[in-house]
RNA sequence: GGCGGUGUAGCUCAGAUGGUCAGAGCGAGUGAUUCAUAAUCACUAUGUCGUGGGUUCGAAUCCCACCGCCGCCA
């Protein structure tokens, strides 16, 4: 008889450590996190691999610029990722350096493979090449001012003798399983951006270096070093024993999920797939490149001072809020802004308000009318019967969601419990129920809300593990979430002892305020929006108080070509009428009239306010009226 | 330049095969309620469904053009 066993091995790519981890290395980890506790709970045995990519020219030369021989550099920077890691939570198996001499040999072993498959062969490559970048470049996609199209720096042109992989050799290959695999490359608009290259043909693809000693020689020919990206994907093989531990290697390859950022799919979607081809291995099951974070509606950047530092939200708001932000807000696959704000307002909203409190005001009533002891469920009538199916439904759609990867939605789902465990406790309004001492009823109640309570939490549990902990130990369990915990509604055992305790989360506040010397980036505004205001000199030929008024002057001005205009503005408790008579302002010409006080103004006066006192804005010197302000 | 995507309420976005598809959440407003973390529940959107044409009895949904944004490739 077949043992049917489960298995889900899934990778982040390895980072880079030529810089410190940002929030887009967090957001991948931290889904691969929430994928790979998810399969857990399912009861999968789960391979969860993340990792450095530590060679390279590009470490070689963050090294020296710190002063430091490469080594060194790197594990002081991947033990920066480890420790960033598990203060995210994060429940990696495995951690890979590629620095690793168990790696290192794999990495060799695997090249050799390919070059007794005839599949690489020596060439001479000429052309343009971008150090920094470890990439060439052809002469159409350098334009004639010859800088590197990935960085903008100067490109050199040389002559280097290579190891080529027969990349193109597997284009049909790599067409055959894409057709016969669609979820081989999610979403499904990435794997047509990959299915159109292929469709193109593929080039073969230069795989060593000669000018840089940093990475793994080539076997058999040491003045080459194997190409940073060959070395770097084979660790998602060498890291589960390839090809030596065959027991382990085979439990967990081939990989059920990669998941990468859209920025390097081509290598995970196209180069990987061709090279285990080539040595004869099976394909991953899928590839998903997510999106990419923006930081207030800007790209991360280091030149922008905006690559945010994922300890900073950790430390702020904890753990669970930020890893259910990320897949709250952010549309698991697409490009989505990161704000501070929206973090606040999801913990407040959702988490505070429609989780939080709910729990509160369930653990409440159990703690004042039943001492704290969950009461066995009576008397139920269809509402209650509703109630339990509706919470089943979105039990079920969210592990179908979850297992599509549709993680959004799968939140959504979770939410939607929350707010039907809302309206459900409202419908039956238990705290009258309590002044009827109509027990029958009122146990009912809060037995069901406190069952859906505890699925929300075996839900949340893979995004929010800390929180989850906590919500099953109060409703009486002091053992892990399970599938099982979700399959069928009466789990929680009556006379178990439930825990009241504090708010679960507690609501922040966003300080929204901002210097107005300083604009933030997100308030800056196109040249095009501000040409819209029409901005004209004025000089005012009389001005007096609109009657009934206290705070409204109305002037009448002279704005040359445009003639004469009559504006109501709020400086009565500023200015004297007769002083401003004579006087060349700016006013804008282009307002939509409006009426005020019942007095037609047509535009609008320019003047600084502080907190004390008003002044309108004037030219300095002699301008005509209806002179253009720009 | 080629190919693909996208433009829907203040914000973030859902809207297979054209006909209750004009929606959800947040924010805002009104009402209810008081068990609870000023929480919850109900009700409220006159939105040119980017613009202009076209097909059709009928289009946010199909076709064409244009504008904006994005992606992949070159």
């Amino acid at each position: 008889m077949e043992v049917i066993f489960l298995k889900f091995y899934i990778t982040t790519p390895i980072y880079y450590v030529n810089s410190d981890p940002h929030v887009g290395s967090a957001y991948t980890t931290i889904i691969a996190d929430i994928i790979a506790r998810y399969k857990r709970m399912m009861g999968y045995d789960v391979f969860f691999l993340t990792g450095t990519d530590e060679h390279g020219q590009k470490i070689l030369q963050a090294a020296t610029n710190a002063g430091k021989d490469p080594q060194s550099f790197c594990d002081e920077l991947a033990g920066r990722f480890k420790k960033l890691w598990k203060k995210l939570g994060i429940t990696n198996d495995g951690f890979i350096r590629t620095t690793d001499q168990d790696h290192m040999k794999v990495v060799q072993y695997f090249v050799k493979k390919m070059m007794e498959n005839g599949d690489l062969y020596k060439g001479e490559y000429k052309g343009w090449y971008c150090v920094p970048c470890e990439s060439y470049w052809n002469e159409e996609e350098i334009g004639a001012e010859r800088l590197c199209p990935s960085c903008g720096r100067e490109l050199k042109y040389i002559t280097e003798e290579n190891y080529f992989f027969r990349l193109s050799k597997y284009t049909d290959a790599l067409l055959e399983h894409y057709r016969n695999h669609p979820e081989f490359v999610q979403p499904d608009f990435r794997r047509n951006e990959m299915l159109k290259i292929l469709e193109g043909g593929l080039k073969d693809l230069s795989i060593t270096r000669t000018t840089f000693k940093w990475g793994v020689p080539m076997p058999d020919d040491p003045e080459h070093v194997i190409y940073v990206w060959v070395d770097a994907l084979i660790n998602y093989i060498s890291a589960i024993g390839y090809p030596f531990d065959t027991e382990k290697f085979n439990r967990y390859w081939p990989a059920d999920l990669h998941l990468i950022g859209k920025e390097i799919n081509r290598f995970h979607s196209i180069v990987w797939p061709a090279m285990l081809i080539s040595v004869g291995l099976p394909l991953p099951k899928t590839v998903f490149a997510h999106g990419w974070l923006t930081v207030d509606g800007q790209k991360i950047s280091k030149s922008l001072g905006n690559a945010i530092d994922p300890s900073y939200f950790v430390e702020k708001y904890g753990n669970d809020v930020l890893r259910f932000y990320l897949l709250r807000d952010i549309n698991f696959g697409k490009d989505g802004d990161f704000s501070e704000k929206n973090l606040v307002n999801r913990l407040n909203s959702d988490l505070a308000n429609d989780y939080g409190n709910l729990l509160h005001r369930t653990l409440a009533m159990l703690e004042k009318h039943y001492s704290s002891v969950l009461p066995e469920p009576k008397e139920h009538d269809e509402i209650d019967e509703r109630f339990k199916e509706d919470v089943m439904q979105r039990v079920k759609e969210y592990e179908k969601l979850m297992e599509e990867y549709s993680l959004t939605q799968a939140v959504e789902k979770i939410l939607e419990i929350l707010m039907l465990s809302n309206k459900y406790f409202d419908e039956k309004r238990p705290w009258i129920l309590a002044k009827q001492k109509d027990f029958s009823r009122l146990s009912t109640v809060l037995y069901n809300t406190c069952e859906a309570l505890m699925k929300v939490a075996v839900m949340f549990s893979p995004i929010m593990p800390d929180s989850s902990r906590e919500v099953l130990l109060r409703v009486g369990f002091d053992w892990g979430p399970s599938k099982e915990l979700l399959d069928r509604w009466g789990i929680l055992k009556p006379s178990v002892r439930i825990v009241h305790g504090k708010p679960l989360f507690e609501k922040k506040e966003f300080a929204t305020e901002k210097k107005e010397s300083e604009p933030r980036m997100d308030d800056l505004i196109e040249l095009d929006e501000f040409k819209k205001v029409k901005l004209r000199t004025a000089k005012v030929l009389s001005a007096e108080r609109v009657p009934k008024s206290d705070k409204l002057l109305k002037l009448i001005v002279d704005v040359g070509d445009l003639g004469q205009r009559q504006i109501v503005a709020g400086i009565a408790k500023y200015y004297e009428p007769e002083s401003l008579v004579g006087k060349t302002i700016i006013v804008v010409v282009n307002l939509k009239p409006a009426k005020l006080m019942g007095v037609e103004s047509q535009g609008m006066l320019l003047a600084a306010k502080d907190s004390t006192n008003l002044r309108v804005l004037t030219v300095d010197g002699d301008i005509a009226p209806g002179a253009t302000i720009s």
